[in-house]
DNA sequence: CGAGCCGTTGAGGGGATTCAAGCTCAGTGG
DNA sequence: CCACTGAGCTTGAATCCCCTCAACGGCTCG
């Protein structure tokens, strides 16, 4: 599993240690604040651990013992309702921390799973609780992650349940344009999914994007991946907002 | 401003140690941890406030130097869309705290404005951050409260911003059943606050809470309140899940 | 090659919006 | 005292957006 990495130099076995000293997200990571001293104490605790297209990371109610940082991909948040259908309340992305509600501790609040290919950085709970005995700041850069989620939940909902089903696919492609991959192509969710995020039917799905893509606003590839044009999406949310 | 409370007893002015040690959310408060002694040190640093309905709390972008924990009544954050009008993202009330992310230090992210008349303790972001360094397990509670908000956030995402606008209407009822007054009654929202917070038009929310009237499910009462029948609300949410 | 999944498109119906008109009620001032 | 006013609520009618039902095509895979 370690080899299956981006980071993965020459066909060599690639040691934790690398990974977390190259790692690209260190910067935006939970560990940023620590120096390359106390970096050698984490890397024998932290895994890689990857994640399939619709494979579940962990389910809500589960008591887990670890929290995870994504390096590439996209993870989604579902709950069900009590009418038994599945609602997508969130999503997350490169550099952000997820199942952080372990440390409280407490069971995991949603379903995680994978959007597209992801790897992630597996965190054991008592290694956070070990480094925060140390290391106060880290403290404040877990409490910032909290507050990040929140404000994106927030977003969320002011952005994907909002208006017409024309603006909230506009939205969700806007929102996905932030986790663009390196070859300028997003994620383009299938279209029971996208009913899942912007409560609307398949078929209003499928119609949306179509129309979108014969504007121009959005070349489709393959495999469940697109390219969108920036000016002709946000020129189509100018209108959408004026109307 | 101290006289202004529900904990005022026999008409003598209350003094702030007299709040706290009988503050009826001390158990679910941020300060629970903390014992008499610890709890006296605090005392002269909190202050009572006081929001009326419609009332801004603070403002979005705001850097302010205070997080609050609300005693009684309701309070309602809002955010601005593109287009220009106001989106109800999330409420909060009794035993809740709010503006935490002023300590990390970051500016508020959400308008925060009173649904009823509120009371507030007002604490300054210096007194938790002293707090913070003598007592470790004050942290933990700060945590458990930033999931809690993300948590309700998920939850509003999945209840009210899903399916027809009756059951989005069932749903903020049984919301607002939470934050039950002394009296078995309510808050009531406006029709044009239901219409922020439900995404739908006045008139159609003016329609559903007409009909959830005659069905017995409401009974409206002076000046914005009003009283549900838990079980008929319980069994309409039954009848729309199953249909 | 048939089966099944996913996406697309069409037709019809229903629920929500829009536009519009009254209604209640509290506050105001003659 | 009461007309006047304006804000909030309600209701009706017409329109429109979206959902449902349905059929079909492309694709993968056993």
């Amino acid at each position: 599993m370690l080899m299956n990495t981006t980071m993965q130099i020459k066909g060599e076995p690639l040691l934790q240690a690398q990974v977390c000293t190259f790692c690209e997200v260190r910067r935006s990571a939970l560990f940023g604040a620590l120096d390359d001293a106390g970096l050698e104490r984490v890397h024998a605790r932290i895994d890689l651990r990857t994640l399939a297209p619709t494979e579940r990371l962990y389910a809500r109610g589960e008591t887990g013992s670890a929290l995870y940082t994504i390096r590439t991909g996209v993870v989604r948040f579902e709950r069900v309702t009590e009418g038994g259908d599945r609602r997508i309340v969130r999503m997350a992305g490169r550099g952000d921390l997820i199942g952080q509600e372990v440390l409280l501790p407490q069971a995991y609040a949603d379903e995680a799973i994978g959007c597209t290919n992801v790897e992630l950085c597996r965190i054991p709970r008592s290694l956070v609780d070990e480094l925060v005995a140390g290391e106060p700041t880290l403290m404040r850069e877990l409490m910032r992650r909290w507050q990040q989620s929140l404000d994106r939940a927030a977003a969320w909902v002011a952005d994907m349940t909002t208006g017409t089903a024309r603006r909230r696919v506009l939205k969700l492609l806007a929102e996905l344009q932030r986790h663009v991959d390196a070859d300028d192509s997003i994620w383009l969710p299938r279209r029971d999914e996208m009913s899942a995020m912007l409560d609307m039917s398949v078929e209003t799905a499928s119609r949306m994007i179509s129309r979108l893509r014969r504007e121009g606003v959005l070349d489709a590839r393959t495999h469940g991946r697109a390219r969108v044009h920036p000016e002709r999406l946000d020129a189509a949310l100018q209108v959408e907002h004026a109307g």
